[in-house]
DNA sequence: GCGGCAATTGTGGTTATCCGCAACACTGCT
DNA sequence: AGCAGTGTTGCGGATAACCACAATTGCCGC
């Protein structure tokens, strides 16, 4: 499995029962015992999932949740809680955690869930990639290209671009060849597509 | 507000209370005892929302719900549940309910997410319509004029189609000014652009 | 100041697109 | 048989896109 269980509960028992339940499936995980030490920790770049449970000191679970979110991270989270409460959970989903399990949960359960959410993280990965090389490539669009980009994707003429940006036709044609060479593109409908999954 | 509440409890004291409840707020309504007897009412054009009543004789309230997804429905789907589910809770909105509220409710509140559910479903209505002209349009295009404009959207020279498809240039050009007409578009970029926000 | 980069423009020629006009074959329906 | 719709093709010309070669201007950093 390629990414790996990052466990955050206040009980150093609960930690230790999922610490060893993971490695006996081959799950690779590492625990933390508050939300702090694992906002102190968090990085872009960690793959996996979220074990988080709800209730704990000084920042609970759907904080540490939104906090998270808003640095940008789309690690799946997995809530785990102990009192059966159905507005939090519901509130969770619909902010877009993965899964919310009630304590207590049944083991196999519990891991196979782990297992489905690693396995979206990797599928997201993969979406990010392109994503990333994607607009990789748009940092290299200059401001002046970007605002021919803008029009072609308009489907306007070269001529009417020309006019509107007060500049011969021939320069928007070079504008034109370098965009589609900096975008990996040769016509205008690739690049169309290409922006269109973005936006 | 523009939609329709439709209740659906088993419970006429429920149903009663809610349809008071609503026409108090102003929100138009009605009720069903069953999930039978609205699935039997039950048409495409319906807008609104649906307020579901989870435990019921024979088809329960997430069944309507799968039921309904099936046909086609994206009404907004409000459960209500007198037993604290979570699990069942946390499912229902990962599989795309509007909302989950338990038993007992607060009205108010209650009445706030049907109005919210109400809005959404309005909004959605919207981009329906767009997504219906294109539909229709699309519904004009003849078979061949498909495999061209499939073509087209690959970004291929008009030489490149006829030869894939051994035809002469002249008819892939009468071909790609049909679509351009029946699509409404006047270049291939627009038609791009205008396909891609339906995949 | 020199090199690099962005932006600009020109010339001239090749290739593609866009269109009006005209025509023919095939299918299905009346 | 006649009519409508679809698919097909040709001719010729207008318009636009594409491209290699060549060159100028202005800004920024070393």
């Amino acid at each position: 499995m390629s990414g790996t269980a990052f466990i955050v509960d206040d009980d150093e028992a609960i930690r230790d029962a999922l610490t060893w339940l993971f490695k006996s499936r081959q799950v690779a995980c590492r625990a933390w015992p508050s939300a702090e030490s694992f906002l102190a920790d968090w990085k872009e770049s960690m793959r996996g999932c979220l074990v988080l449970d709800v209730r704990m000191d000084d920042m609970s679970g759907p904080e540490l949740f939104e906090l998270l979110a808003e640095r940008g991270s789309q690690l799946p989270v997995i809530f785990l809680s102990g009192h059966g409460d159905i507005p939090l959970a519901v509130a969770a989903v619909k902010k877009g955690a993965y899964d919310f399990v009630e304590k207590p949960f049944n083991d196999n359960e519990l891991v196979d869930r782990v297992i489905q959410a690693l396995s979206y993280d990797a599928s997201l990965h993969e979406r990010q990639r392109g994503q990333a090389t994607l607009a990789s490539r748009l940092a290299q669009i200059t401001p002046r290209e970007r605002e021919v980009m803008e029009r072609i994707l308009d489907g306007k003429y070269n001529k009417v671009i020309a006019d509107e940006l007060n500049i011969a036709m021939r320069t928007v044609e070079v504008h034109r060849a370098r965009i589609f060479e900096k975008m990996g593109v040769k016509s205008a409908v690739e690049l169309a597509q290409l922006l269109s999954s973005l936006k």
